[in-house]
DNA sequence: CTTCATTTATGACTGTAGTCAGTTTATAGT
DNA sequence: ACTATAAACTGACTACAGTCATAAATGAAG
C-alpha cells in the first residue's frame, strides 16, 4: 500500500462570505475536508484528461490515495462526482462573466455576451458538459442540491439586477418581477445550450438563436 | 429455451400519417418491427411496473422474447429504450393536450393549461420521468433523434399556431415570429418541469410558476 | 432445390459502478 | 493514560449494462 500524506500541503482552500466557524475543526474534519479536495481534484483531471466515460472511480480513488469504497462515501455516484467538479468551476465562469459586461451597454448585447462566455466554457470539453447539464437539473444528494440552488441563486441575482438596471435606464418594462424575468432570460441559454451539446444546433448557429429567444423574452419591455 | 411467437397477433400497429411503402416488406423488416414492438411494451410494461433501475435489461430481453445481445440491435441502451418507450405516448398525451384546449380562451390560460396536461402525464410515474427528462435532450441515436425532433416540431408547430391566432386576434404583438415564441413558451415549462422533477418546486407550486413565467413571455405581446 | 452473401440473433463473457461486513481511527469520558 | 462509542475507511464482492465471436435465418442468384 501507497504511503498516506499527512495533510502537509496547505489546506487554505477558497472559503465562502458566510463563515465563522474556524475553532470547531477537529483532526477528523480537517481529514474529511482535505480528503474530498483530494477527490475533487483527482476527478477533475482525469475526466479532463481521459473523459468521463474513460475514467473508472478505481482510478480517481487511487489517485486521491483512497479506498475504492471511501469515494462513494463523498460522492453519491460516478455523476455526482461530476457535478462537484464542475460546480466550483463554474460559479467561479459566472462570476467572471458578470464582471466582463460593460455596464452601458443594451441589456440584449450584454445578455448574449453573459451567456456566449458560459457557454465558451462548456466548449471546451462539450462531452463532459453534456453529461453535466444532464445531471445538473437533478441533484443526486441534499448536498448537491444545495451547490446548485447556489449557482441559480447567484446567477438570477446577477441577472435580476441587470433587469432592474434595465428597468431603470427605461430600457425594460418596470411591472415585471426581475427575478422571474432573469429565470426566463436563464431558460432561453439553457435550452439553446442543450440543443447545442444534444446535436440540434451548431456551434455558429447558437448565438443567433440564442439573441433570438433572448429579444422576444426582452422584447415585453417595449 | 422457450418456443418463439410466430407473429400470430394482430401486428396492425398505430399507423404514421406520411406512410406509403406497404409492399416492400419481407419476412426480414416484418419480423424486425415485430420484434422491435415486442420490446418496447416488454419495457413499458417492466418499467411501469417495477421502476427504471429495478428493470434489468435480462428482464426486458426475456419478456420480448429475445436474446440479451438482441436488445442491444434495437436500443443503445436502457435509457436509450425508456425514451423509445416514451416517446409514442409523449406525441399522443401532446396531440390531447392541444385537441383539449377550448378556442375562446386566452393565450395564457390555454397555456397552463396545455402544459399542466402535459405535466400530469409525468405526474403518474415522476422517476421515470425524470429520467426521461435527463435523456431526451440528448438522443443517444439518429433514431431517437428523429423522434425528439418530430415531438418538438409538432409541439412548436402547434403553439405557433396558438400564438398566430393570439395575434390575429390582436392579443399578442404581431411582430414577434410564432415560432420562436412557441419555443420560448416551451422553454418555460421544460424549466418548470425539471424544476419540479429535481426536487426545486413542489407541485403544488408548479403551476402557479409555470403561469407567472409564461405571464412574462406572453407580455411581450402587450 | 442448392449455394452463397448478408443481415440478424444469441448468450457466454467482460469491465465497472456501487455495496457491505468487517476494520481502523478519532473523540469524549473517566 | 485507558476505555468505550461513534465516525470514517476499506477492498473483496455483487449485479448488471453492454460487447463480441459465433451461429442461425433470410433472400438472391443459378
Amino acid at each position: 500500500m501507497v504511503e498516506r500524506r499527512k495533510a502537509l500541503s496547505a489546506a487554505a482552500g477558497a472559503r465562502t462570505a458566510t463563515e465563522q466557524a474556524p475553532p470547531p475543526m477537529g483532526r477528523r474534519e480537517r481529514n474529511k475536508q482535505e480528503k474530498l479536495a483530494r477527490i475533487v481534484q483527482a476527478a477533475r483531471v482525469l475526466f479532463g484528461e481521459k473523459g468521463f466515460a474513460e475514467t473508472t472511480t478505481q482510478q480517481i480513488a487511487e489517485a486521491a490515495d483512497i479506498g475504492t469504497g471511501t469515494l462513494f462515501l463523498y460522492a453519491r455516484s460516478k455523476e455526482d462526482l461530476l457535478v462537484m467538479v464542475f460546480k466550483d468551476e463554474m460559479i467561479e465562469t459566472a462570476r467572471a462573466a458578470f464582471e466582463q459586461l460593460r455596464e452601458g451597454d443594451p441589456l440584449l448585447d450584454q445578455l448574449v455576451q453573459l451567456f456566449s462566455s458560459m457557454m465558451g466554457y462548456h466548449a471546451r470539453d462539450p462531452d463532459l458538459a453534456r453529461i453535466l447539464l444532464k445531471e445538473i437539473m437533478f441533484p443526486a444528494a441534499p448536498d448537491r442540491a444545495a451547490d446548485i440552488t447556489e449557482l441559480l441563486q447567484f446567477i438570477y441575482g446577477e441577472l435580476g439586477e441587470l433587469v432592474t438596471d434595465a428597468q431603470k435606464s427605461g430600457d425594460f418594462r418596470p411591472g415585471a418581477d426581475p427575478i422571474l424575468v432573469a429565470e426566463n432570460l436563464f431558460a432561453n441559454y439553457y435550452m439553446d445550450l442543450m440543443a447545442w451539446l444534444g446535436g440540434g444546433i451548431s456551434m455558429q448557429q447558437f448565438p443567433d438563436r440564442l439573441r433570438q429567444h433572448l429579444a422576444i423574452t426582452i422584447s415585453a419591455g417595449r
